[in-house]
DNA sequence: CTTGACTATAACGCTGCGTGATGGTGTATA
DNA sequence: TATACACCATCACGCAGCGTTATAGTCAAG
């Protein structure tokens, strides 16, 4: 299918469609003659992921560190998305009932608090995040805290120095390709340190894991991107290559 | 209240209502000792009402343009806005329907077809407007319709060129006050030029309803704001007051 | 060989805020 | 009375996600 077949398909602007070629979203073969965009199914699949993660609230820089990982499922993917839907389905029933009540208030036959008028309209936490963490991070974020919490204080400080410094290394690698050796062996650093100081053995599948909540979890995604823009990213895609290349 | 009791309240940032008063969508009055923002129950109505209109997909702009409107009617919206998230409720359940689709089909256990896998994923089209159509103007638009429909071509093109000069005068005035006696004397020429010739006898109100759908209904807006950016938003406040000032 | 319907890239514009920077106010505490 | 500290204010700049021209190459039909 060419660009405009899959607009036309899809509801997506062809303009869109070239926009995320460039950012490097969803590229698409060329035709060898013309250099002309060519869709086949397998692009298909993976715009309607993107679609879905769209409604999901992600951006798109986030999407892409999403489906390009090497853990990324599209099976849990799927099962999220339907978790977030229901929860929306929720506030808007939520957003209906907080309706129905401002007419009735309007007419005088309810006294409405001022903070009732407000239920299903704030639009900030986003319930997909809620979800991913309690399939992927509770436990480890939960067993981590747990550990942390029975050191001294002065260990404390050094494991978050340790942290620290782990962070600002890898700040430094994170303009470079994912795959290399380079960024691999500060992986591997970066794995066995975790497991030295989290008091848990992460899985590979863990710690491939962990790298997808540094881009859905936002708790963790901004406190990674203050030692770098887009680092959260970067070893998102990072830890999942590593987890795959190891376990072979 | 102050500005931080109400973001704290809505869930609405400081600097997001610091915005809207910058704009002219929502202007509280001050403190006259320190010229701090006080906002009072009318104002986290009007907030509520903005909220919706938002959830609706309007542009700041519109909301301004729609609830500065004299011929806004707050029951009315909210039974429109109803309808919309009554809309966007079903659209999920399609949305969930094709996620359902798309796991039994990676499965193996179902052939989808790739129309089928962007049902409820389009963005583009805003129920609102739909709903809008049906409560102010499919009517009147409708009705002149037929009117034009029943001329010969020399007068069809004699009418075209009528309104294409009256938009471009009206276009001139657009950065006036729309209260303005320039701008009001305007809106009575526009009155009586819709009068005489669409074969309908428009009532105050259905005009004042016209105006909104202005600014509602993208079939106008984008036509209108061809003669200069804004000019829909201009029209449906100018129309509006014209409406309200007749009536008495 | 020209027309019209496609395709491509490149560059500027717009909205809805977030994020400081900088400075005035108000009240509590030393 | 000084000073700290929390809160208020107004700029000014930055960012995402495209829409919107502008400009140019490709392709089949007439």
């Amino acid at each position: 299918m060419n660009t405009k077949q899959v607009a036309g398909l899809t509801g997506i602007s062809v303009r869109t469609l070239h926009y995320y070629d460039k950012i490097g979203l969803l590229c698409p073969g060329r035709n060898d003659e013309n250099g002309y965009r060519q869709y086949v199914e397998a692009d298909l699949d993976l715009l309607q992921q993107i679609l879905f993660f769209k409604k999901c609230g992600f951006s798109l820089s986030k999407i892409r560190a999403l489906i390009k990982s090497p853990s990324f499922d599209r099976k849990q993917a799927f099962i999220l998305q339907r978790k977030y839907l229901q929860h929306e389905k929720r506030r808007i029933d939520t957003m209906l009932a907080t309706l129905d009540k401002s007419l009735k208030a309007m007419k005088g036959e309810y006294d409405m608090a001022q903070n009732e008028k407000f239920k299903g309209l704030d639009f900030d936490n986003n319930p997909y995040e809620d979800e991913a963490r309690r399939l992927w991070g509770d436990q480890a974020v939960d067993n981590s805290k747990k550990h942390i919490g029975s050191l001294s204080d002065e260990e404390k400080s050094a494991v978050a120095k340790g942290m620290d410094d782990l962070f600002c290394s890898l700040a430094k690698l994170r303009l470079q390709d994912p795959a290399s050796d380079a960024v691999q062996a500060a992986m591997d650093g970066m794995y066995r340190y975790f497991n030295q100081n989290f008091g848990v053995t992460y899985s590979l599948q863990a710690f491939a894991g962990l790298g997808q909540m540094y881009v859905t979890d936002s708790r963790f995604t901004e406190n990674i991107d203050k030692y770098g823009a887009g680092l959260s990213e970067f070893l998102a895609a990072a830890m999942g290559i590593y987890a795959k290349n190891k376990a072979k």
